[in-house]
DNA sequence: TTGATTTCCTTGTGCTCGCAAGTATTACAT
DNA sequence: ATGTAATACTTGCGAGCACAAGGAAATCAA
């Protein structure tokens, strides 16, 4: 295939960003690290990291609100060791608990306690409307359709460059 | 003034993410998190995080390569902890000089060294084609002013929003 | 059946980061 | 002038995360 560059590019070859294209980059930056930052601040009072939240929303969207470790840690892009460490602080609050599998005696299932989906739904609110308060609706619907389609062939674009790596 | 919210969002009144909004939120946050690591990855093999080519970008587009630490902080999202312990690295490999300020003696210089510099330089072009591969190079010229403008509205806007809570 | 390989999870270790506290210096108020 | 407050940086400490190694269980091959 070799469709990949070579891992030194020379200067010369070199394409540059542009004012627009650096612009926009930056900007991108710029934005995601304040929303990240503003939703730290929203959940930090409630005792939840964004990494916590995460696990109890995906958990409350799965069948029996259960889920392999394995597949949770896919889904949140963390490794096994940081789930194993998360998981345990969201144990010894008591809003997630470990379940053996019974299929697969490697497998360790994280279920959500009701407990944990109460917490979830106390937080959600809030959450929604950091997310609307620090990014969708300073857009509108057609900023917001054009920004789905741009990031949609960012993600196809680069899957698919993945894919052809391989 | 008395616009903020209440802490506690009665159920009844949130106003929920309809689909195409909440589309749009996961696709920015899993976008942006696969460049992060992409970038990160491409670093790595340099012997430099994110963070460290931030300092050393910021430190080549001051007036003489310097920066106060503080004003590094700030630029850069940082503690001033933080802050410290990242150039503590960056001295370590000689990229960067502390500088004790003549006009404020509380005050700390962070300086480029030649090293630093000419490490910039050999990092910076696989940066920016990592940048062009994971997200610019994805985006037609339209899109890209239209991603421009809709993250600077989210931008004006929040920032406008912080100003009438103070 | 049995041995090798793979998968899944946990633990040891080290790095990064932020908060709180401490020191040094400057700015301000009276 | 002098005491108070604000600013700038560093250090101790704890939390979070990733990598590497290890143990348990499943899968596969012969």
């Amino acid at each position: 295939m070799a469709s990949g560059r070579s891992p030194q590019t020379v200067a010369s070859e070199v394409r540059w960003l542009d004012d627009d294209e650096m612009a926009t980059w930056l900007l991108m930056v710029e934005v995601n690290t304040a929303i990240q930052a503003a939703i730290e601040e929203d959940l930090a009072p409630h005792g939840l990291t964004s990494g916590d939240y995460g696990v109890l929303a995906r958990l409350s969207g799965s069948p029996d609100h259960r889920l392999r470790m394995c597949d949770l840690a896919e889904f949140l892009h963390v490794s096994p060791s940081g789930l194993t460490r998360r998981l345990d602080g969201l144990v010894r609050d008591g809003f997630v608990a470990r379940e053996p599998s019974a299929e697969d005696r490697r497998v360790m299932l994280a279920v959500l306690t009701d407990d944990g989906y109460e917490k979830l739904k106390g937080v959600a609110p809030e959450h929604v409307a950091t997310v609307r308060r620090q990014f969708i609706d300073h857009l509108s619907r057609a900023q917001l359709r054009n920004v789905y389609a741009a990031l949609l062939a960012v993600e196809t674009g680069t899957a698919l460059a993945q894919l052809s790596d391989q």
